[in-house]
DNA sequence: CATGAATGAGCGTTCATTCAT
DNA sequence: TATGAATGAACGCTCATTCAT
């Protein structure tokens, strides 16, 4: 692996060992195995690195959002996809997905980069499928971005809960949560 | 008293400005319009500050919760009650709510505040109404901790878009939500 | 006791039991029982307060330095009498002692209360008795302030291994000290 | 390497110029040139600082105390040199030996370098020579801690005079000290 | 007189950043 | 590139001093 890959893993684990704010660049150092002055080889400075660490999580993300999508596919079928794989995100990257859901609304994070394509490419297509279900009168009429929050809200708050250990998520759960989800805005 | 509550104020406010990590005691004194060591006169140190302001938040929203809670009524109108009074919370007292929801995990709030009975009453109200329903065949066989999170991350959720202006939250929207939270967890 | 001589007293119990550094305000009232303020109405401020600690152990000790000396007397028995003074003083009244031992030289006590008259006309008295002695052969010709610093050095340092517990200093011991000064300085 | 040195270099100046308690970090950076935070690479905190300037001072009286001592020469002849070696140590290294006179007992110092082993030797070298006097019937009976510190005391005294320009301590009086805590000690 | 809450300059210390090697 | 000693602004905190009561 790479320095600047050591550095940016390095990050992510600190941070989501102690939280950004006790992310000193000496535990940083010492972590990645470089010297203090090497970071500044890739990064300005601190808020540039947490930025570039942000933004690969993202795209991780983004990827993984749309994985196996199928525009064809029933809308049912469809929203079960993208739940699952916002589910599934956070069982497989609980680092990164903590670290995009705590500072994605934090002023360490550049507006541009809060806004970037990736995610909200899936954010349109969960849009767009409300919309839909909407006209097909099988999803409840709503402000579509209120819907969107909601089914979103749901799989986020049950990583957070699986990730100290209330429950399990096995496929059970993950069922029971896709049905859930689905009826919650079902008419 | 002035003057604590200057204090408790002012860090209450910087932390939902620019979060924990940035309230240094140089911008508290100046927002609080106290000297330097006067925080010291009511509280041993920023820890136990920060750790003051989180109990008081606390508490506002463990009377929050269970107003109005009416053990007799139905099973339904106990449940809209009780995600009334969360929602109701987080839109009068978005930086409480905000707070609690940041740092319940952060390993600057002792364990001990953190185990406040005060919400824990709450939880346990929400808890046995979730297994009475699912004895009376109404509410689906789940985890209970699960189906909490659950009903609990719709709320949290939606409050941040809102928070954001994503969405206004009048009466038409808080119906909807509480319909769909409902709806969510039956059978 | 007056306010005043609390104040005083639980500098001089402070000093001697943590040093100067380490005599705050705060350790001060509340040892002397007082308030915060109350030290501003007897002292402009710390210093003054330990210069009058200074000054109040200093005049103690001119009293002690001379008591019972009968400028009459032979030779040796002026000298023994002002070395037993000395080492009395420092036996009873330790922390006066050491505190005007440590500070005589520090820049904490302003240059007029260190050549105060009181202890000084004591030193005169062992100053003119040298001489005398010189005159009359018995004392070893030597610059009278060297000779004057080697028997009060005897003196104070024979206190300090006392004061942490390397010897008894009894009726035998004395006499030895007082013998031995004396032989020290005969022709 | 040469940081470090003009740290503890400047340290001593201060302690010596002002008092370990205005031994501010804000004055040692201006005097000895060096970032605020420099220090911090040589030492973990003020305290090790400190003792680490005390250890250099014992060690270097240490290698003083016992120069050109031979075993094998008269008792008085290695009286004379225990003697003048701490008159000399005094002499040349004034600042080092009233750090070492006013800390020994400071609870600044840690306990381990306290009784480290270096001075202790010459102690020990101090007292067999006392004991081994008294056996000779040479040296009066008598505790012979005491009489360590009463010869000591002579030194550190005379010193003390010397130091605030009392006296010169030129080879006549250095004779002269020589001769008198020898005849202070003798039957 | 006596009080103690309030003050703020100054403390020891941390840590992001620089730069000579 | 890679390093890490050096830097100094900024931090949390202390404490002598003030002043309204």
């Amino acid at each position: 692996m790479s320095k600047k890959q050591d550095i940016m893993a390095a990050t992510l684990d600190l941070i989501h060992e102690e939280g950004l704010q006790s992310v000193t660049f000496s535990k940083l150092f010492k972590r990645a195995n470089v010297g203090a002055g090497t970071i500044y080889n890739y990064f300005a400075n601190k808020e540039e690195l947490v930025n570039a660490v942000y933004k690969e999580a993202r795209i991780l993300m983004g990827e993984s959002l749309l994985q196996g999508y199928d525009p064809e596919a029933s809308l049912y079928e469809r929203f079960k996809c993208l739940q699952l794989n916002r589910l599934n995100f956070g069982i497989h990257y609980p680092k990164e997905f903590l670290f995009i859901d705590s500072f994605s609304f934090s002023s360490y994070i550049s507006p541009e980069l809060r806004n970037m394509e990736d995610v909200h490419q899936s954010s349109e297509v969960v849009l767009s499928l409300i919309v839909e279900g909407q006209k097909q009168g099988m999803i409840k009429e709503m402000d579509s971005h209120l819907c969107h929050q909601l089914i979103h809200g749901i799989i986020s708050s049950i990583l957070k809960g699986y990730y100290i250990d209330k429950y399990p998520l096995n496929d059970v759960q993950v069922q029971q949560i896709l049905e859930s989800s689905w009826k919650a805005i079902l008419v």
